[in-house]
DNA sequence: ACAACACTTGATGAATCAATGAATTGTTTT
DNA sequence: AAAACAATTCATTGATTCATCAAGTGTTGT
């Protein structure tokens, strides 16, 4: 599955257990996922849908933030799957799209109260 | 503690549960650690710490990469509380920064893992 | 069909970020 | 004290990201 990485050794002395190398699409991936969540704007709107889903106008009332902003970060957030989207006549319906999601920003967000 | 934000209700016809507000500040604080970690090359450097402590030269080595850029990107993540430095020597050893940040990226691993 | 509503998309400019290489600081060795 | 080594800082430049506002799409109500 992984490990097929190069490896060196610095120092020819270090008698230490080697490192673990994670594969670069791996790292891309999830750095891709830190990036969309590393917004003050986004995760401020993420907590949000920690309660429920929300349509983008809810959104931009609670936020008191143009629609048309919201809706480009929704879309951000899409394309990094980190929200889905529903339909429900006009309005578009969102919510975190998975508990891998929810409990990554929860973790993040009990960090951030922690350490103010 | 918290729950002293402004709150609107979007649509006077819905009938739904609040939503929890999240202060601002906490926020920020949140977003600016997945910032940090929003970066290939940084993670990929964090993904080495998990296994054990570095030295800026180990980790130069075995990413193949200049030490001038390791030691910004070590600079930044310090910056953040999100590594730890020790000296001995000539070196600067540097760990990860306690086990909330350890979770935080073997999570988002294990979901980069998955979602491909 | 047309207006109203709910959103999305596109284009632009400002701000932020990250890689690079040269110069500098701090530590150990000789 | 000088040389060698380990790492940091500084300055520049190119790239990416973000907010804003105008224009466009899709759905519903009249």
């Amino acid at each position: 599955m992984h490990g097929d990485e190069l490896e060196l050794e610095a120092h020819e002395h270090s008698i230490r257990p080697n490192v673990q190398t994670v594969e670069s699409r791996i790292c891309d991936r999830a750095a891709a996922i830190f990036r969309a969540l590393g917004d003050s704007n986004r995760l401020r709107l993420l907590s949000l849908l920690m309660s429920r889903e929300l349509c983008v106008s809810e959104i931009s009332g609670i936020l008191d933030d143009n629609l048309s902003a919201v809706s480009q970060r929704l879309k951000l957030l899409r394309s990094e799957r980190i929200v889905v989207v529903r339909r429900e006549g006009k309005h578009m319906f969102y919510s975190l799209a998975d508990g891998h999601i929810r409990e990554l920003i929860a973790n993040a967000l009990a960090h951030g109260n922690e350490h103010d």
